[in-house]
DNA sequence: GTCGAATATACGCCGATGGTTATATACGCG
DNA sequence: CGCGTATATAACCATCGGCGTATATTCGAC
């Protein structure tokens, strides 16, 4: 998946606002603060990449999360979550040698 | 952490590169086959983001990684975690059940 | 101090992208 | 069918970011 597809606050935004729940366009556009037809391209690059998918529901569209593809993003992580992680062990062990003197 | 660092190509292949030992300007401009002010803007936004940090050495400087700001992405990324491991449970439970059948 | 090596900064160009307004499409209703 | 509602697409514009070239800077060697 395309690391550039959640660079975009508003579509992060988006993401945020569907973890919650499904929601209409409209609803989106309003809680975005953008027009209405900002919000669907927005939404149809997270269509593409697949981190959102449609429900038809009369001229409604409601929008769910596709959690699936951030996956990879998780996967990227792996190898430096190592790190930073045995950095933080070692600042632990730091912050308990301090408490015992 | 601004994702807009890490949504360019270019700079995630860099951290990829620092992942395994620092290196000089040079030669990760070899490696990533751009010119060598382009490797040297992309080190700067990637300094500014407290990825990695430079070591002076004569007109050598040597980049190393530093993974920590990292950790806000993976921050980020954990309601969204549950989720899709939710459905991969789910899966490899559907798996299993074929498997006996 | 002068030269070459290594890197950083300045500048200009160009394509990509996000935002808006205008318009098309799809649907339920009367 | 004609209308209002909800959403998508088109067209356009302004900004941004990444690329390369040219130039400045810093440092060691001589």
């Amino acid at each position: 998946m395309r690391f550039d597809v959640l660079a975009e606050p508003a579509r992060r935004r988006i993401l945020d606002l569907l973890l919650e729940r499904p929601r209409a366009v409209g609803e989106l556009t309003e809680l975005l603060g953008l027009s209405q037809p900002g919000t669907s391209k927005h939404l149809r690059v997270l269509r593409d990449a697949g981190l959102v998918a449609v429900r038809k529901d009369a001229q409604r569209r409601w929008y769910e999360l596709r959690p699936e593809p951030l996956a990879e993003i998780d996967a990227w992580l792996t190898p430096y979550r190592r790190l930073w992680s045995r950095r933080l062990d070692a600042l632990e062990r730091h912050l308990d040698t301090m408490e015992d003197t």
